[in-house]
DNA sequence: GCCGGTATGCGTACAACTGCCTACGCGCCG
DNA sequence: CGGCGCGTAGGCAGTTGTACGCATACCGGC
């Protein structure tokens, strides 16, 4: 369970700017990855690699923009930091809506984009921690038959047995015997925490 | 249980700025109250109030971003779209990390504002039933003696009676009452539904 | 002194969990 | 083709857990 080393992406078409922001990450023991496109970037990364992504808005073909709406149409959830030369607000406020980690505009300290890229690394161990453990209990919830599942749901609705055979239609020892694996194979200790755990699961359906 | 009226908060030290908009606004029939600082604001405002809030950013005394960051600490929920007439890019990046809905350089087309409103307006009916009921469940437990409360909170770890009653070092039977003064207080047909409402109030506190 | 929170015992009824055994249909593999 | 694994379904029985009514008791505040 090896964690590979955060990778900042740098994506610009400007072969000077993405030389000149490698050495600067360089500089301070940071890891990168310098990309000439947003095609480019889409081919190359992938969700499990921790980092973070330094994005220039305006480029040929596919625009940082438009590059952020299809991460996040794919749910990644690597932080974006946009850098660009001729920004405005509404651009700026753009990104952000769509949940940029930050905007700078050029020119900008060296410092600066260090600190920013810094903490984007940091929020992305951070979420990864958590998506993480989610992915464990998904993993285990998927493991369960179509039978199992509904069962589970009408668990966690806090149905007895008795309502959960009569809504299904079997007896309630059958009912029994799915309620017994759902708790094996979920690793649920407890009700409550198998209700817990299903709990996570939808939220992170409904902010993803 | 009647719903105010939703009110669009206009802040802006001019005078002019805050008639137009009030005009505007009337002329799409919605309602809205001008005050002319944020102290003025912070005074006239209750959270109970549903609305937005149409922000100057510069303004004498208190700015719009200090503002906003004052209700960030009181826990408002209401929507804040910025509006300004000497804005840059990190001060639109700022206002937005600190949860802004929007943030609108002037000059804008009256048609602009009037959307945005009108989707702030959106997402405060939104966040306001989410809330309302929150607030209905916390009620409920906050009505819980001491005791009552610890056994909540062994419940909702999954553990039984015969455990709880020897961690609180008292008999079974006790344990049992108290249980069942729980699910009579909070309400909870089933102990999932019970760990569904303490898991919807320890987010808030997470989130808030 | 009464009320509310806490604590306890006894007994009953229902719900849940478990073990042990049987059965059918489906797909896979030797 | 027959055996095997697995998902589904069911019966019987026994243990553990939960719900609740009834009765009792101490303590602190109004």
């Amino acid at each position: 369970m090896q964690e590979p080393t955060p990778t900042v992406f740098v994506v610009d078409d400007d072969n000077a700017v993405r030389n000149s922001l490698r050495l600067l990450l360089k500089s301070v023991g940071l890891a990168s990855q310098p990309l000439g496109s947003a095609a480019e970037f889409l081919e190359t990364y992938r969700p499990s690699q921790p980092g973070c992504l330094v994005l220039d808005v305006r480029m040929p073909g596919m625009s940082g923009l438009e590059l952020q709406r299809e991460l996040n149409l794919r749910g990644a959830t690597i932080p974006v930091i946009f850098i660009t030369g001729h920004g405005d607000i509404p651009m700026a406020v753009e990104a952000m809506q769509q949940g940029a980690f930050d905007f700078l505009a050029k020119p900008f300290r060296d410092q600066e984009l260090i600190d920013r890229v810094q903490r984007a690394l940091a929020k992305d161990a951070t979420t990864r921690a958590a998506l993480k453990e989610r992915e464990r209990i998904r993993e285990r919830l998927e493991s369960l038959t179509p039978r199992e599942r509904e069962v589970l749901s009408l668990m966690t609705q806090g149905k007895p047995n008795k309502i959960m055979a009569h809504e299904l239609g079997v007896s309630q020892r059958t009912v029994e015997i799915h309620r017994a694996r759902v708790m094996e194979k979920s690793g649920a200790g407890s009700l409550a925490q198998l209700v817990r755990m299903v709990m996570d699961q939808e939220l992170e359906k409904a902010s993803g």
